[in-house]
Parts: structure tokens; sequence; C-alpha cells
DNA sequence: AATGAATGAGGCTTCATTCAT
DNA sequence: TATGAATGAAGCCTCATTCAT
């Protein structure tokens, strides 16, 4: 327990924060428990005495990382505030989150064929309707572009997500570098913002 | 080796045609040996015979899908054939690829962080500056929005791929079914060629 | 697999045969997998191969021999032999069982307190009625002491079977060595048998 | 340390009362450390801080409950009382004891082949060689049948102690609830005593 | 006396791979 | 080409024990 990067005063926290880190940072979705200890500087068999099972671990870092992600959207799309500063933090809020934790999406894609349904219901309310009726009226107003509200609201998220997910590859299909590609990335805020208000009109 | 669908005279081609709908398709990425054996009939130590290790079934069945889908889209992007078909038929098989082989790139992604880096060096020669350059005089002509050349790619490959891959959990998200779901993807290309040519010049 | 002493031919069989020994002929009840492997002379993981999980190996050794006893006794009892014979049989059979396989009853009593029940309900049919009412009608006769048939058979169990069982701890209680105890009780049949038909009528 | 049976004042011996109920009463030799613990309501480690490590546990209540057994029986024998009525005792003690722990017996035959022979000598002297000579004093003068002393004591040991341990295989041999059997049992001493002084003469 | 945290020993299982026909 | 048998590597988990208050 030597090079602990969070604080010792609570290692089943620090523990979750490295696997976390691991797994959704990194995409090392198989990391073994040894290596998870080894990364958070504990002994193996801790994981078992804090999370009973890797696999309860596991489910633990997802579930609050989904529920996480979750809050953090819900609450913005159904905040108060004026739409075009919604859809602001909507972004925002993608691009933080995926930056942060580039493969968590990733990683429930690949779990949900792995075992059983891992994906909770939902049990809080569901804002999505309201939020979607919100982007129809706005586009009856013409602010924005008049399609299905749904593929809007894909397309902001396709936008977003998808070519950080994708740095490996495409950078190289692209035969540019790795760094070359983040350049890219880091400048791609204001051509999204520009397809969620289009500026022509 | 009694229900094969494709040829008993070719064992391993057979074999690969399996793995491919069980890691492309099915999303199955960590199937062992002997859920691939199964499914294609045979003895689990053929697949060692034919490919030498799993890794190198893996390798073998994944370069060949990365070498397939590379000469697809660089042949469309360095035809001969006019700027707007040349894009609708990215968008064909973008949409086309990325329905048949859903975890295709998610299972290249997560691959990419377990050993050493797997994408090997492409050979061929590269188009892509010249199709940057194509679009970036479109840009300048008008016909399409003017902004980053390798952005206008991202994002048409974003809508492209990224709703089909996240069906299992925007379905989820959205609480609506898996089938309502589709549903939406099936009518997208209309909504992404808007964005491809706008159609309010 | 050099040390063989059952033939070459069905390691599966022969890894049973091994497994029987270490439990019901030795006594070691919680003998490991590896143990097993070694005294049978095999790989470790070859216990997995053929049965699947120490469990399973466990399950199956157990329910054969608890078949094989339940057929032998049952046989002997339901026989069309006068009962001097069917009684003398029987007397035999527990004694050469529980001879070979002293552990074999002290390992099912102990098993039922670890898990869920391990005896599977019998699916031969129930000979005991009968010869419960045959042991009645000797008595009626007056060839054997009169007393609840379920009692003479108890006593004729318990004295075949627990000084076998009881051998280290009653040497030890009486003072005697092991090997002056077993002298003691290779005499015992006839001693057995007087009380199954008392000579002083 | 809430749910306590006996006094607070001496955990200690409260744990060992539960072990012993545990192993011996409910047969669960396997028991774990943490299970001992629950069922004592005190934290697991308190058993190493009082016993050193599991098997001194273990072996502290199994030589208590020996030396108890020993000087129950080793008194009734070589008390002063009429023969006639010694017997009685030593039947009673022995129903008596193997009803209360009837796994005693078992935990110890188990337990001799898991590791080296935990049966410490016995340091008091034998009365057994004297009992064993008044048997066959009675022998001679005709009250019991003749045959080995040590015989006749195996049988009355058997009959006392095995029927009681085999409750739950017999009764299933024997296609009765366990009910059914116990009844069976609480009526055997007038059984086991027509054995030890027969009637007929 | 008591406890939460941490650890090491030991066991079981899965899996890809190799061996021997 | 195909297969059953056998093996080693690697993982996970349980448990008793020890450490530090």
């Amino acid at each position: 327990m030597s090079n602990m990067s969070t604080l010792n005063t609570n290692t089943e926290e620090h523990i979750k924060t490295v696997a976390r880190q691991i797994f959704f940072a990194e995409g090392r979705l198989n990391a073994t428990t040894q290596e998870i200890a080894d990364a958070a500087g504990v002994n193996r068999t801790l994981l078992n005495y804090y999370f009973r099972s890797r696999d309860a671990l596991f489910d633990q870092v997802f579930d609050e990382a989904m529920q996480h992600l979750r809050h953090r959207i819900e609450s913005s799309i159904s905040s108060a505030a004026p739409f075009r500063e919604k859809m602001e933090t909507l972004v925002d809020i993608l691009l933080d989150e995926i930056t942060q934790y580039p493969y968590r999406e990733i990683f429930i894609i690949t779990q949900i064929n792995q075992k059983e349904n891992k994906l909770k219901p939902p049990t809080d309310k569901n804002n999505w309707p309201s939020f979607l009726a919100e982007i129809k009226k706005e586009m009856d107003a013409g602010t924005i572009p008049t399609m299905e509200p749904i593929d809007y609201i894909l397309n902001i998220y396709s936008m977003c997500i998808f070519p950080i997910l994708m740095k490996p590859i495409y950078s190289h299909m692209l035969r540019i570098t790795v760094d070359e590609y983040q350049e890219k990335l880091n400048d791609r805020k204001a051509n999204i913002m520009a397809y969620v208000f289009p500026q022509n009109k």
C-alpha cells in the first residue's frame, strides 16, 4: 500500500478508482484481479475482502459509472435553462465524459453479449419524451433544422463520442499519428456546435 | 462436422466464417475455442490444426475484415465517379458493413488494449490526402458546408456507425424497445445524406 | 501416468477407483484433487476433464457406492433363499462391505450436514416391509427371539459395522494395539451369528 | 456479542460451547471459524485471540469431550455398584452421550485420518482389564451368556450408539421418516437391556 | 478484550495447447 | 484430416491468520 494516488483512509474507494481507470480509461476490460490489485498497490485478496468477487467489483464500478453519467445527462436535459444553453451543456458533458472514460460505452456493449443483460432497468423518471418534445418545438420555431428529434440527438451523440472512441483506428486509417489525430479532436466542439445550431440562418 | 452451412470441402474457410459471425455479428469477443468449434461443428483441436492458435485465428479473421473494409472504402473514395455519387457510395458502404458486422469496430478497439498494437501498417497507397483535397475543393465551390475536411468525414462516419453500434444501450437509455430503435435506424440514411449534402442551398 | 495399478486403458475408471480408495478406505474425506490425481498418477486437471469438477467426481463415486451396497443388500434380503441362509448372507455382506470401505457410511453422515441432502430418493422398489414381515413370522415361529423386527435388524447392522468403524478409537480406549483389536474383529462373525440365531433353543 | 446464551463473563467458554454444539451436535465438522464466530456472536479473530488457531480450538473441544466421556464411563465400570447396576448405568451413559452429541465419535474418526494421530495417550489408570475380568466372572456364574468379554462390550456399545449415529441414513434406507425412526430409537433401551441381561434364564 | 484491515497459503476451475493415434 | 486424451498456464476464491489499533 505504498504508491497510492488517493487517500490512504479509504482503501475500498481507492480500489474502485483504480478499477475505473483500468476498465474505462485504459480499456483493459479483461484486466485480472492481480493487475488491479497491483495498480492499486494492495494485496489481491483484498479485492475479495471488500467486494467478494471480481464480478462484484466489476458490477459496482460499472453501475456507479452508469448512474453517474445518467444523472449528469438527465439533469442537464431537464434543467430549466434555455434550450441553447441546455444543448451546449449536453455537448460539454458528452465530450467530458467520453474523454475521461472513453471505453465505458464499449465496455457495456461487449458485456451485454457475454452474460445476461447487465443493464439494470432505469428506475428514475424518464426525461427524454419531454426533451424530445422541446426539440420538436425548436424545430417548429425554425431555430434548428427540422428532422426526427431522435435523429438530432443521435447525431449529436455520435459526433461527440464516436471520433474519440475510434482514435486508435482512425488515426491509423488516415495515416496520421495518434497525437495529430488528438489535435483534430481538441477543436471539434465548435464544429459540433455548428451542427447543433446552424449559423447560416 | 454435420450441420455446416458452408461447404464441407473447405473446413478452414468454414471455421473463419463461423468465427466472423461470432466475433463481429454476435459480439461475443471472448468466445472460447470450444464455442467456436461447437458452432462450426468441428473438434476443438482442429482450430489449432488449421490456425496454430486461437490468437492466430483471431488475427486472421481480424486482418481480413480490416482489409475488406479498407478496400471497399478506399475504392469508393478513389473512384472516378463524381463527388456526389462517391459520397453516397461511401455512406452505403458504411451502413452496409456496420449492419452486417456491428461489433467489428468494437472488437478492434478492445483488442488493441489487450496486447501490443495489433494494427498492421497499411501497405497499400494512401488515398486519403487526395480525397480530403477533393472535399476541400467542394467546400470552396460551396457544394457542401465549409469546415475542416477531416471533421466532415468524421461526422459522416460517426452518424453512420455509432447509432447502430449503440443499439442495445440507447434503446435502453431512451426507454424504447430494441425493435422500435431499429425502426428509427432504418430511416436514417436520408437524414445522413441531408448532412452530407445540405438541401437548403 | 506411470504407476497405475489398474489398466491403462480406462483412466476414468482408474481415477474413480483411486478416489474410492482414498475416500472410503483411507477415510481422507477432505483429500484434495491434487492428492487424488497424485495417487492416480495423472495430471490434476484430468479430473476436471473427466468429471468436470471435484464435486461431480465426488458425487459419482458416492452414488455408485451407495447403489452398489443397496443392490447387494436388497438382493440378499429379497432372495428366495431360506431365512437362515439369507441372514448369514446379509451378515457376510455387511462385514465384507464395511471391511472394504470402512469410512463410507461415515462419509455419508458427514456430508449430509455439509450441503443439501445428498441422498437421492431410492427409485427401486422397497423390499424392507416384506423382509420385516418375514422376520416377524420367524419370531412368531420361535426361531429367533421376539422383539421389534426393526430392532433385530438395527442390532445386527450395529454389531457388524460399528466395531470395525471404531477401530482407531476403541483400540485406544481399551489400551490395546490396533493389531490386537483387529484380531478380535476377525473372530466376530460367530459371535454375531450367535445373536442372529441363538443356540440355546 | 449480543445473543449469547451463556454468560458474557466468559467468552472463551462460550465459544467452546458453541463449537461443541456445531461440531458434535449438528455434525458440521468443517464449519469455518467465521461460522463458529457468527454462531457465538463474536468477531472471527477472537477465536485466534483465545485459542491461537482453529486447530487449537478444535483440539481443545475434542480433548475435553473425550476426557468427559472417558471419565463418565470409567467411573461407571469401576464403581463399587453391583454388576447389574453398573451395566445399566453404562447403557444409560452411552445413550445419553450419543444423544446429546451424536457426531462426536464420527468427528474423531474423520479427524484421525486427516492429520497425525490426534488421540493423546490416556494418562489415567486403565480400569478395563478388571472390568473385563468381572464380566468373565458373571459369564462363568451364568448370569450372562458366555462369550469373549470384549465382544460383549463391543456389542453393547454398538447397539447403543450406532443406530443413533445412522439416523439420517437408516431412516432413508428403510423408507421411513426421520421422525418415525426417532420413535423407534426412543424405545430401544429395553431391547438393549434384554441383550445385556437375557430374561430367559 | 475486541475489531477492521490486510495477507499468504492452498484449493478449484477454465482454457488453449500439445500428444499420440 | 481428425480426434480423444493429457497437460500447463493462469485465473479466481476461501479461509485461517496476523497486524495495528
